[in-house]
DNA sequence: CTTGCTCCTGTAGTCACTACAGGATGCATA
DNA sequence: TATGCATCCTGTAGTGACTACAGGAGCAAG
């Protein structure tokens, strides 16, 4: 069998665009399996660590929150976990997505409308601060 | 002229909503007025806060950021701030709204149309972790 | 063997709060 | 006046998800 590829932590870096730092953080609270070292201390990679760090970098970018990486990873990392408990978490997660899109157009709407409403006015009251006195109407 | 109504900053806690804690955190960076003290050290404040704070804590709930917060207040406080320099501040928030809106529908889509691919399958590979494992198509 | 890069640990900083310890104040009641 | 209790004070440390730095060690090439 092929000995694996041995990659340093700035190599893993390089290839995952994760910051040196982050990586041994991640080591730490247990979302990056701990790699072999060398006899002088140093971390040794392997291409499964880069696939793995891929995966987590790949979730934080889609919104999984650092709790949901660990969820997922800990149903047996990317290749076994358990399908439908990842769709699960998944699902939630598109919930919390929507939820938030919704918070969001509401909050649009008022933004434009009182920035609308201010508009031109070079006058007495302004909208937007008026907005933002009144106690809790949004 | 009236004595103003003194309030302590439980009182004023109760009345905004805003923890204590909060208050006094707020005071230290610069967010909310130094208020007078007591002979013996105690925070006095009046309904001038009760309304500053609102509008402090109103602008964290519609999004703005401690910085934009920050910038409208040094405009001279939520009655005398230059209307347009709030407007704009304003708008520029509503962009960063926009913004985080349409990422969030793109984001809303993928995550839909992969958990519906994974529905029904208890086969050989997930859409989800598929999805998760791609280095960044998002 | 020295140069220079990469890596190591441990600690501390960030932001916006929140929480706690240990002690002082202030007000009402006995 | 004394006591009791709620409220308040400061200072420090914790949170989460990183990021940054100091001071030292490993390692490969010249």
């Amino acid at each position: 069998m092929r000995v694996e590829e041995s990659i340093a932590i700035g190599e893993l870096s390089r290839r995952t665009g994760v910051n040196i730092e982050t990586i041994r953080y991640f080591e730490r609270v247990g979302v990056l399996a701990t790699p072999p070292r060398t006899s002088g201390g140093r971390r040794v990679y392997g291409t499964g660590h880069v696939r793995a760090l891929g995966f987590v970098r790949r979730a934080r970018e889609l919104g999984f929150s650092p709790a949901e990486v660990r969820a997922i990873l800990s149903l047996g990392g990317s290749a076994q976990a358990s399908c439908s408990e990842v769709r699960e978490i998944a699902a939630h997660h598109l919930e919390r997505v929507r939820a938030k899109m919704e918070d969001l157009a509401q909050l649009e709407s008022l933004l434009a409308a009182t920035i609308d409403r201010c508009e031109g006015d070079g006058a007495a009251s302004c909208a937007v601060i008026d907005l933002l006195d009144q106690p809790s109407s949004g």
